[in-house]
DNA sequence: GTGCCACTTCAAGTCAACTTGAGGTCAAGG
DNA sequence: CCTTGACCTCAAGTTGACTTGAAGTGGCAC
C-alpha cells in the first residue's frame, strides 16, 4: 500500500502517518522509488495509536508501550498505571458532566447559589491542588 | 487579598493568574500601587475554571459560559451540549481503560491476539474517521 | 528614609502534535 | 518521450496554555 491508501483506510493524513513514521510509531517496509510501502498490519497499528490518543496518552507513552520488546511486565504494569490514571479522569469527568447536567437544569439564579453546584467546585478544587503539588514534587526529581 | 494570597490559596502560580485576567477569566478589584487586588470571591472563579479545565474545556469555551450574562438559555443549552459532549468522552475513556486493565492481565502472548482487545481497537478505529469527517465538514464552512 | 524584594509589564520562549510551504523527484498514462 | 501530479524532504509555522526573563516600581520593615 502507498501511502495514500493507508490514509484512505486509516482515516489519518498522509502528513501524520511520515510524522508518525519518524517518530518511530510506524514503519514503511520499503520504497518505490521515493514513494513509502505499507505493510497492511500498519492500519492495525494506526488504530492502537488511536486508541491511545483517545485515551489521553501522549505519543510518547504510546511509543514506550510498543517499544522495548524485552520487558513484558514493565509493559503491563504500565497498562494497569494507565487504567488507573484513566479511572480518575473518569471520575473527574463524571462530576464534571453532573455538575453541567445540574446547572443546565437547575433554577437557582446563579449557579453558584446553589449548593449541589457549589459543592462540585469545591471538588475540583482539591484536584488542582493535588495536581500542583504532584508537578513540584516531579521537578524535584 | 494580593496575587500571591490567591496563589497560595488557589494552588496557582501568580503568571496563571495574571494570565487569566489578560484573558478576561478573573478580574482584580483594583490596585495598591503596582500590585493587584483580588476579592475573596476569585477563588471560587478559580475552582470553577479548573473544574472546566479538568473536564477538558478550553479556556475560551470556560469563558463563555461565564460572560454573556443577557441569555441565560443559550447558557443552558451550551451546558447541555457540553455534558453531552462529555459522555461521549467518558464512554471512551472508559472502553479505553476496561482495554488497558484486560491487556494487563490477559494471557495472550500478544495483545492483538486476544479477541477482546482488537475489538477494542477496531472501535476507536472508527471514532478516528468520524473525528475527520467532522474537521473536514467544519472546514467547508 | 532607604533598601530589599515581591510585585509589575511586555516580549519571547516552550511543548506537543501536527500542518504547511517551497522546491525537488519519479511512476505512469498518453 | 514527456508531462503531470502524487509523492518526497526539510524547515518553518500554528495553536493553546502557559512560563520565563529582563527591566522597572513601590510597599513596608527597619
Amino acid at each position: 500500500m502507498d501511502i495514500a491508501e493507508v490514509a484512505r483506510r486509516s482515516g489519518m493524513p498522509a502528513s501524520t502517518l511520515r510524522f508518525y513514521e519518524e517518530k518511530g510509531l510506524i514503519r514503511s517496509i520499503g520504497r518505490s522509488g521515493l514513494r513509502r510501502l505499507f505493510d497492511a498490519d500498519v492500519l492495525e497499528r494506526l488504530s492502537l495509536i488511536a486508541l491511545g490518543r483517545a485515551a489521553g496518552l501522549s505519543l510518547e507513552e504510546i511509543a514506550r508501550m510498543f517499544a522495548p520488546e524485552g520487558q513484558p511486565q514493565i509493559d503491563r504494569a504500565l497498562l494497569a498505571a494507565k487504567a488507573d490514571e484513566l479511572d480518575d479522569s473518569i471520575r473527574k469527568l463524571t462530576a464534571m458532566r453532573d455538575g453541567l447536567r445540574h446547572a443546565a437544569a437547575c433554577s437557582a439564579p446563579s449557579h453558584m447559589e446553589c449548593p449541589k453546584f457549589r459543592r462540585l467546585v469545591g471538588l475540583a478544587a482539591r484536584d488542582v491542588k493535588r495536581a500542583h503539588r504532584k508537578k513540584s514534587a516531579a521537578k524535584l526529581v
